[in-house]
RNA sequence: GGCCCCGUAGUUCAAUGGAUAGAAUAGAAGUUUCCUAAACUUUAGAUGCAGGUUCGAUUCCUGCCGGGGCUACCA
């Protein structure tokens, strides 16, 4: 049983004992590491309930929490309870774990589904690295609440359709002579985001020649040419012209088959795809019904609206008066689809940037207005921008750090460092490669994720991406070292052998141990986005990798005495600071 | 203008309303008979400003000052 769950009865014991009141709610925090103790007790809460000093209801409570189970003795620092826990305790813990090898990774299977949405890419863009902060966050978040017992679908919306891919389409029909990737060797995302950059070159062009014909702004902007051609084929492609449909899809599977390169290299996957082409019909459907049932409204022109006035937001759009989908009658038809489409999910995280927060709101708002149950748990993870040195990215103009590119430039970086300190001698050339990408590509994940996901992040492709310090490369390279240790030790693990007392730093181990599940479990369900980022559990293999080897370090430590001495001298402090880096030395729920 | 997010050491990041605000880097000074020095030890350094709420505020509230975003019949 859990030292939370067994000292959280005690003391609701001990206070109908001692002053006849139920109390509900304990707060148990680490004990700071400059007083005696393991775990806490704040005392000021009750002040006033009990209507006595802290010092007086902190001494009652520990004498009669002491020699109890667990606790060995306490003291008090003014409004403080300290508990000093028994090392038995600690052994018995860690014998419990030692013999499952599952612990700490899976919690028992709840019957909660939830879906995550990440990626989502346009069709018309390569992938940058805004998109790589963003399956980062989104494949993480996922194995997290994995881990914590919920089935996990992930998925993606692909925006397949709409004005942007027929401007991608215009442009190729215009100027691609029939360049294929096959022809080009070009990567099917960047052969169409090229043409995608062409169409808004040709279209400013166009604005600004009809401007100096004597237009107005506006009306130039809204008349260039090109972007009547494109407008012609959107109306076209939604009423099913053949030709048309053919050309996107091709157009349209290039892309996917340049994206699935990155995803594969990025070390995400999806269970499902949606496709907006393929939901939006179905979002018009339940604009009607909402019409019906009066949570929207048609406005003259014919165009359909929600109000959301009362609930302090504005007038939203719906539909357009020409009766074609916006972006919020295909999120909520998507929405629809998914839950026909499982109906076990009760839940659903998106995985979008924070530009669209206001959009998250209020299509969270229409799906609860439109009744339906699954609607009040959904969230939208949102994060900031990446920022680089030299600004903000802007796709349009160029300024983008590509995601294939950063990739492999990580993995070189990682090959120089490598070739210069000369540890990678004796491994064949696969190998070698393998490395790399680990190192290279866990410096990248480690460094994007360790940010709270709400703020944006400073991205210099050049230096920012360190491998010393807090980063994935030095605990990899703890990692390693363990293992290295590891190798050399037979032992035969026996409680009784054990005689001298727990030192700190082993205590320390054992306690992060048991408090791992619950970080998981805390992570997945307070849809924290500070806690998701900090306890990223599937942050590269190498988290797993690390926390399979402690349980059987922990075992070595408390077995082998003769060894015991050598590795909390020379390893404890790297296992210490490994855990201190991978954000659980904050002991705050035991 | 209205609404939303962010302001913490030189820098990059932490801190369920709790004890002396933690790390890492960069700076200064040291450490190699021992498991891989991509390491370790010591040292100095921060809550934008002003109020409020309370036993206690980086955290909650109000105002201001900075930075960013949204405010499209774009997605």
């Amino acid at each position: 049983m859990q030292l939370q769950k067994i000292l959280s009865k005690n003391v609701i014991d001990a206070f109908d004992k001692l002053f006849n009141v139920r109390v509900e709610n304990i707060e148990f925090q680490p004990t700071k590491k400059e007083f005696e103790g393991d775990i806490t007790i704040v005392i000021f809460p009750f002040v006033k309930l009990l209507k006595q000093t802290p010092k007086d209801i902190a001494e009652k409570l520990g004498s009669s929490l002491e020699k109890k189970d667990c606790v060995v003795k306490y003291n008090v620092v003014s409004g403080f309870l300290n508990l000093v826990i028994s090392d038995d305790y600690y052994l018995d813990f860690f014998e419990s774990i030692k013999s499952n090898e599952k612990y700490g990774f899976i919690l028992p299977t709840t019957n909660d589904a939830v879906m995550v949405e990440y990626s989502s890419p346009n069709t018309n863009k390569p992938l940058h690295l805004g998109h790589i902060r963003n399956n980062l966050l989104g494949y993480s978040v996922s194995e997290i609440l994995k881990a914590s017992g919920k089935k996990v679908y992930k998925t993606q919306i692909i925006n397949d359709r709409g004005i942007h891919i027929c401007k991608s389409m215009v442009s190729w029909l215009a100027y691609g002579n029939g360049e294929t990737p096959e022809l080009s060797g070009l990567k099917g995302d960047k052969l169409v985001g090229n043409y995608y950059v062409k169409y808004d070159q040709v279209y400013q062009e166009q604005v600004q020649d009809l401007i100096k014909q004597g237009k107005a702004d506006d009306d130039a902007k809204q008349q260039a040419p090109i972007l009547l051609e494109a407008k012609d084929m959107l109306l076209k492609w939604e009423s099913g012209d053949k030709e048309v449909v053919s050309l996107w899809k091709k157009m349209n599977q290039w892309v996917y088959d340049g994206f699935d390169v990155t995803y594969k290299r990025l070390g995400v996957d999806f269970d499902s795809y949606y496709y907006e082409s393929q939901t939006y019909l179905l979002g018009k459907e339940f604009i009607k019904t909402g019409l019906e049932k009066e949570v929207f409204y048609k406005k003259d022109d014919g165009s359909i609206w929600c109000d959301l006035t009362s609930e302090g937001l504005d007038e939203k759009i719906v539909l357009r008066a020409d009766g074609t989908a916006v972006y919020m009658t295909q999120d909520i038809g998507t929405a629809v689809q998914r839950v026909k489409d499982h109906p076990d999910i009760n839940s659903m995280v998106y995985t979008v940037g924070n530009e669209q927060d206001y959009h998250f709101k209020v299509l969270f708002l229409i799906l609860k207005k439109l009744g339906f149950s699954w609607a009040e748990n959904l969230f939208h993870l949102s994060y900031g921008m990446v920022d680089l040195p030299t600004g903000k990215m802007k796709s349009r103009e160029g300024v983008v750090v590509d995601a294939d590119d950063l990739l492999e430039e990580m993995s070189e970086t990682a090959k120089n460092i490598s070739k210069q300190l000369g540890k990678l001698d004796g491994y064949d050339k696969n190998q070698k490669q393998e490395v790399y990408e680990t190192i290279g590509l866990g410096a990248l994940k480690y460094f994007i994720l360790k940010v709270d996901p709400k703020k944006r992040i400073l991205f210099d492709p050049k230096e920012s991406v360190d491998f010393q310090g807090n980063t994935a490369s030095f605990i990899q390279y703890s990692y390693a070292r363990i293992q290295s240790i590891i190798r050399g030790i037979n032992f035969k693990p026996s409680k009784e052998k054990y005689q001298q007392p727990l030192e700190d730093n082993e205590k320390e181990l054992i306690k992060q141990l048991e408090l791992f599940p619950s970080i998981i479990q805390n992570s997945a369900t307070s849809h924290n986005p500070g806690l998701i980022a900090n306890y990223l559990y599937d942050l590269v293999r190498i988290f797993n990798s690390f926390y399979q080897s402690l349980p059987i370090l922990k075992s070595a430590l408390i077995d082998k005495k003769n060894f015991r001495v050598d590795l909390c001298r020379s390893v404890g402090y790297t296992i210490k600071n490994a855990l201190g880096i991978l954000g659980i030395g904050v002991v705050d729920r035991m």
